[in-house]
RNA sequence: GAAUCAGUAGCUCAGCAGGUAGAGCACAUCCCUUUUAAGGAUGGGGUCCCGGGUUCGAGCCCCGGCUGGUUCACCA
């Protein structure tokens, strides 16, 4: 039987068996003068899928070269087929030993691969294509290099008629081991390549169109451009606290200031809010701004450039989430805000005024309070009643001025401004306007919002001096919107939750695991050989130890001793009452 | 933040009416040269999330905590 604690040194009490064999094999590997992690290039000539794409079953012998990690083996005696996954897929190899080994020496195959390998080591084949008696076109392997040993047991999932067994399915885990996540689950993968198509081709679009792509700061003295509370960091070399930015807008606009035709840009924007599966603390976001137009433009621009993304990543305009269909084709619906509440609850709030609303609100039963103010309690009916309800792509227009104090006034509706936001799914996914350019305007609005932050609000914004600096020296008349990047993705995709599109999605720390070292027994006096087992037997740490009675440790220690058969020195009383010195 | 469910082997999960923990896959040893969720035989592997409590006895019951899922609330 073997002895984990003389046969492999102290380090190992931790791992799990297979974990401690897998490194046993590694030190084989070594005594048999094959490197585990070798350092030269491995040339590859082809990738599974498109092994099995291209093969006929007439055409002349395919030599290939490819490489991947190990899924999963099937061993029949002196032959055995592995299935190896790479980039782009999984394909079957066949192993023989006569295959890849010479005449006078089998070790290859009888002790590397069947007895060294694992599951999860990466390898790389020489062969030729064929297909097996089975029909499935595999890989005849003729060499076999090793190329890096897993030292972890990864989940096993198999998979068959593309359903799951044994699926790697805690979401926790999924998240936190997202390495393992894309490494066994089929499609992960594909939901982040899906991810890319979206980014590619609204860089493109975006691109064609003539305008330029900016990065502008992420360390903010003033967080601005949106509503939302930020997270706070310090900036040594100054002595002064930063924020995260929250939004792009007001540095886009300055660039308009300083006149760009057209600004894009792509980041991470930092809210130090809630998360959920709608939610992440950080999330990417697309901001646009282009001179000269107004947001009607602004509209038919967005809903072509979603029509592109959708045909992009799915082929069609067509995208499913959940039991919804959802149809990218434009144009989409265009609905004024109140038209949307008049639809949904049957208020035709056209012309009301504060105290007709709220008591308005009332009588729909909602919860309100005093600091609410018009712009806010109509934002609140529409998210009660109506924001869930659109499913398909619509645009949600001229909002009340009290909740866009970035916007410019409605050309010819007094009190609303001249703002979308487009909804999908019930949910919001841009946000758009025709820009407030109007630098007293602007001012003004401002200060309406300190006064409603002095009421109560904390989503206010804050007046930014120098984005008034640069709106006082003229900007053009200007359109704008903010794409959500992640919802865009989960729409497009067709994923129920923002932790499904975000590769690391923001968690809880891990718990940590017990930092006591066997060196901290050590130190007390309990000889090298015993502190892995007093940390096994259940002592955390010295303190633990010294709260118990020396003879209750001598008796608990040397009953663990006797019940694993441990081979080590047997412990005296006295010999346990110098630890407590 | 609230309600609710869950945490048991590397992975997926059983375990109930409190009595020293089970299965499948994975792993180890052996058999098998075209298999495929390969198969057959044998075997090893657990701090039953953590800490208290009740009890002769707790994976299971009670209290507290941690972590996560779901729903709701909040949230540009």
């Amino acid at each position: 039987m073997r002895n984990i604690f003389t046969l492999h040194k102290m380090s190992n009490i931790e791992l799990s068996e297979q974990e401690i064999q897998r490194r046993q094999s590694l030190t084989e590997l070594r005594n048999m003068g094959i490197d585990p992690y070798p350092a030269a290039e491995y040339v590859v000539t082809a990738y599974s899928t498109d092994i099995r794409n291209e093969f006929k079953d007439d055409d002349p012998q395919r030599d290939v070269t490819i490489a991947g990690r190990i899924m999963s083996r099937r061993i029949m005696g002196k032959a055995s087929f592995i299935e190896l996954q790479d980039s782009k897929g999984r394909i079957q190899v066949y192993i023989s030993r006569d295959g890849i080994c010479p005449e006078d020496n089998a070790d290859m195959y009888n002790v590397v691969f069947k007895k060294l390998l694992d599951i999860g080591d990466f390898i790389g084949i020489k062969g030729y294509v064929f297909r097996t008696q089975m029909g499935e076109i595999s890989v005849h392997a003729s060499e076999l290099t090793v190329l890096s040993k897993s030292l972890r047991p990864l989940p096993i999932v198999k998979y068959k008629d593309g359903v799951a067994y044994d699926a790697f399915d805690d979401p926790e885990l999924r998240a936190r081991q997202r390495y393992v996540d894309l490494v066994v689950n089929d499609g992960v993968k594909g939901t982040f390549l899906k991810r890319a198509t979206i980014l590619r081709t609204l860089r493109s679009i975006l691109d064609e169109a003539g305008y330029t792509e900016v990065e502008t700061p992420t360390l903010q003295a003033i967080a601005g451009g949106a509503s939302a509370r930020p997270f706070i960091t310090h900036f040594n070399a100054l002595d002064i606290d930063m924020y995260m930015r929250i939004a792009t807008e007001l540095y886009l606009k300055r660039l308009i200031v300083g006149g760009f035709e057209g600004v894009y840009e792509i980041g991470k924007n930092f809210r130090n809010e809630g998360m959920d599966r709608n939610h992440n603390p950080e999330f990417t976001c697309m901001e646009l701004y282009v001179q000269y137009k107004d947001y009607n433009w602004m509209m038919s621009f967005t809903e072509q450039m979603l029509e592109k993304i959708c045909i992009a990543v799915n082929g069609t305009s067509e995208s499913k989430i959940g039991d919804n269909v959802i149809s990218f084709k434009a144009p989409y619906r265009r609905l004024p805000i109140l038209d949307a509440i008049k639809e949904k609850t049957g208020y035709d709030l056209n012309g009301k005024n504060e105290d007709e609303i709220r008591q308005i609100c009332k009588e729909l039963k909602m919860e309100i309070d005093d600091t609410m103010g018009k712009g806010k309690l109509i934002d609140e009916i529409f998210g009660e009643f109506c924001e869930g309800t659109f499913i398909q792509p619509t645009f949600i227009t001229d909002y009340p001025v009290e909740m866009s104090p970035l916007t410019k006034m409605h050309r010819s509706k007094p009190g609303l401004t001249e703002r979308f936001e487009l909804m999908v799914n019930g949910k919001e996914l841009a946000n758009a306007y025709s820009e407030l350019n109007d630098p007293i305007d602007q001012y003004n609005r401002f200060v309406d919002q300190m006064k409603l932050a002095d009421k109560g609000d904390d989503e206010a914004m804050i007046i930014d001096h120098d984005f008034m600096r640069a709106l006082e020296y003229g900007m053009p008349p200007t359109s704008g919107i903010g794409i959500g990047i992640d919802r865009l993705a989960m729409f497009m995709i067709g994923q129920p939750t923002i932790q499904e599109v975000l590769l690391f999605p923001q968690m809880k720390p891990e718990k940590k695991a017990q930092v006591v070292s066997p060196d901290d027994f050590i130190q007390i006096g309990v000889p090298a050989e015993w502190a892995e087992v007093v940390i096994k037997a259940g002592y955390n740490s010295v303190e633990s130890l010294r709260n118990c009675k020396p003879s209750q440790v001598q008796q608990q220690l040397s009953g663990y001793r006797k019940k694993n058969k441990l081979d080590i020195p047997s412990l005296s009383l006295e010999d346990v009452e110098k630890w407590f010195a």
